[in-house]
DNA sequence: CTGTCCGTTGACAACGATGTCAATGACTGT
DNA sequence: ACAGTCATTGACATCGTTGTCAACGGACAG
């Protein structure tokens, strides 16, 4: 009715996105009483109200948050990085998945990108998301140093790191207990009378894959078990090299009696190497991180269960604490594992 | 050298984010100078692009993507919205990282978000994803109408629907082959000698779920079976609600001989259930979207399986294609399915 | 009746960047 | 030596929004 502005041929093909001043316009108002009512600022009336919203309605007008944030005195993009390891892998979907639950109940967006193990999509990720300006950041790294966030760590961009502990930096850590887990494994499959336990393991730069190794050798050294002679393979990262590499070792002269693997993709390749040689019975697995179905393999998959719901639970909550002004020194946060019985790793070294 | 405008103090506490004025100042230019570099634009001298590198590389500073948005001519931020199930289930994963994958190659950022069936979670999402200035959107949806996307559509924002339909607006839609799945999967088991065949399957009002119903009914009927006695339970959502469902339905006074779970989830509450009772080698299954690990159960899994990453793939292709351009109608494009034969749908009918 | 107070409102600068445009100066050809 | 060309550079307006501040007018107390 006020407006006059808008030509026949503009409802045809209503092309341009509408601003604050169209609304304003439209509602016969100034620009900042629209950003009032927009933002539910008080002191403005009712009728005003009114007239603003159905402006802003009969538009369909989204407010622009960037557009906001670059005059706005807190400055906050409401978004959030999250660099895991692939969102395709369930692990890393349980984090997301808590991330985002404690994301959505404060109005932020979550950028999720994968990691792959490869220290340039680090850097690349990293950027991308400061480029974005996000209000924090929560990270699996791969690089051998995160250096290079420490002038953005010290400028107060909240940044937690999960799954695996940071280098050249100090900042909130979340992982899991990786070395008591994989101690916890060995106890496990000694406790039935193996001596002879393989480890397959993922890459040896992992902070992580060392961990867990770590745990394993001195449990193994523990109990007084020479670890000269355990087969330590490294550097499985899927089914398939993890396949043909226990294959390899199960036709060894000396072929172990129980297998610990230490990642979820190890564990679904040595479950395959076990059943393709027929031992899924008689050789002892235990395997680091929970897969799915586990419970409904014959034998079930005994594992040392990793909680990364907890995790990213734990990531967020650091990272919103950070936001909300605690500037506590960085600290490391350790998430038990714990160990489900489910049949593989119960099975008895023969004599 | 030249800059003498920082004090003792800001060396140990330099809270502020850099600028372009502040970089410029520092390489004693103007800030449309460095504008210039950062963007790789010509005709800037070899010795000012030094000069300017070494002093952002000073500074540690990082572009503000946002504020060049708003004046650049584009107007692209270089980001998608993707709203999947849930960033947990691996379908969702597995859409999500062929997105990804697309997307990192255009330095395109992605914003994930769960749908988990709420509605109100559905145009929740779509508005913090518009508010935020995304350059296109790949949604799965459950409102009964997408029709609040309209204005968006006509004023040129690519929208591409994945793994549902949308009703109330036209545009790209990505789907699998759902009705057609659901057939084969009855074919298969009607080919093993089965008739009463049950049909387990997730909410009415999603879409995707009512066309695998369909399939599952038409395929039937074109058998000459029967449908009004045909078992059909609906909205399971997980696997405690279908578990339940399906021991009562196996406890009833006529039985399934077979079973068609018609969701990842439902397929594994089915497989529970029929172990319950002892039955998972006696009573055929075949599930709708493969299942991890589903080759080593005993027996096997027998899916049709859907091919999420082509999903992924093909609507990031869509919305990228928008964005370069293409301006033909919004059609729908189809993914086929594919029967995996595994063991557990190729259990007889007893006579 | 007057001065104060306060609820309501909008003009204007500013946020950090890019587009436009004009100024500068070196280099060219004649 | 001179006009013309071109590479280089920065001043300034601008993008869509919010912070600041002042203007307006009605209510109220003295």
């Amino acid at each position: 009715m006020t407006s006059l502005s808008s030509t026949s041929a503009e409802t045809v093909a209503p092309t341009a996105r509408p601003t604050m001043k169209q609304v304003a316009a439209l509602a016969g108002v100034g620009i900042k009483t629209v950003s009032r009512v927009i933002n539910g600022e008080p002191n403005v009336s009712a009728a005003t109200i009114a007239r603003v919203t159905d402006a802003a309605r009969a538009l369909d007008y989204q407010p622009d948050l960037h557009a906001g944030n670059l005059r706005r005195a807190d400055g906050r993009s409401r978004t959030l990085g999250l660099l895991v390891g692939s969102v395709s892998n369930p692990f890393s979907g349980a984090v997301h998945r808590a991330v985002e639950e404690a994301a959505i109940e404060r109005g932020v967006a979550v950028f999720a990108s994968s990691l792959d193990d490869d220290p340039s999509r680090e850097e690349q990720s990293v950027s991308a998301f400061l480029r974005r300006r996000v209000d924090g950041l929560i990270l699996t790294t791969i690089s051998p140093s995160q250096g290079y966030l420490s002038a953005e760590i010290r400028r107060g961009t909240p940044v937690v790191f999960v799954d695996r502990e940071p280098s050249g930096v100090t900042a909130d850590t979340v992982v899991s207990d990786n070395a008591a887990g994989a101690s916890l494994a060995v106890r496990h499959m000694l406790s039935h009378g193996h001596r002879r336990i393989a480890y397959l393991g993922d890459r040896g730069d992992i902070q992580t894959a060392r961990e867990r190794r770590r745990g394993f050798l001195e449990e193994l050294g523990r109990a007084g078990v020479a670890t000269s002679s355990v087969p330590v393979i490294e550097n499985l990262h899927d089914e398939a090299t993890t396949f043909d590499a226990l294959l390899g070792l199960l036709s060894s002269d000396y072929p172990p009696t129980a297998v610990f693997s230490a990642q979820n993709l190890v564990t679904i390749g040595a479950i395959r190497a076990l059943r393709a040689r027929d031992l899924h019975h008689s050789v002892a697995l235990v395997g680091f991180d929970d897969v799915p179905l586990a419970d409904l393999l014959e034998p079930g998959v005994t594992v040392v269960a990793q909680n990364p719901q907890r995790i990213g639970q734990l990531a967020a909550e650091r990272v919103f604490a950070r936001l909300d002004g605690d500037d506590t020194p960085g600290a490391r946060h350790i998430v038990p594992t714990r160990l489900i019985v489910r049949g593989s790793g119960e099975i008895n070294a023969i004599g």
